[in-house]
DNA sequence: GTTTGCTATATAGTGCTACTATATAGCAGT
DNA sequence: ACTGCTATATAGTAGCACTATATAGCAAAC
């Protein structure tokens, strides 16, 4: 079910301040998306960072090994706005679709 | 976009009365979905009847070669009720990202 | 009478996306 | 040393939708 808009939903919470894959698996997880794993999430961060939607900094961390903090590109915000128009067809047509 | 929703749609779309497959592509493309193809549409019937979703009924037609009548079996029905459970849940937290 | 066009089903092959499983690494407390 | 939390990384797998193509029945046009 979260196919087609966990990407969307990782450019979101970027696109609302710099973070890192760990931190966003856990505001994933707070938000109810409670088996959302590490490894799904940093696969989408590679391939996001292969379509340059995000740029990378690396900065050491405390408490474990260094972090790499995302941040939206341009394109990113582009594709940001992209997931949210298409979200608002589709999600208004599939309750269209229940209502009738 | 339309991963995980386009079976749950076509299971309601059967769920309302009997039909067939290209009238379901015919009104999935009304809806708004105007580029779902044939082909996709029965393959996710194919998955359907192996998962025992749905009945067949076959009968012939007036304009063309004999129609495949789909209708919902009881596990038709209780997964229907599972994806639009799995909706709300998700369409829910996805709106609750985007206003926070 | 064959060509075009609509209805209708079928399926092999492909690609994208998320999930599984596992490995590695840093640091802190016991 | 061991456990536990933080943190990144990646190879392999599976599910789902999409592409492309084939087949078939019928009707109207040419």
């Amino acid at each position: 079910m979260l196919k087609g808009v966990l990407e969307g939903s990782i450019l979101q919470i970027i696109g609302r301040g710099t973070t890192y894959g760990y931190e966003i698996t856990q505001q994933l997880r707070k938000l109810g998306f409670e088996d959302v794993v590490e490894g799904t999430v940093y696969t989408i961060l590679v391939r996001l960072e292969k379509n340059n939607l995000v740029s990378i900094e690396k900065k050491p961390s405390d408490v474990g090994p260094p972090r790499k903090f995302y941040s939206l590109t341009d394109s990113g915000y582009k594709e940001l706005h992209t997931f949210w128009t298409k979200w608002d067809f589709v999600s208004s047509k599939i309750n269209e679709l229940r209502s009738r």
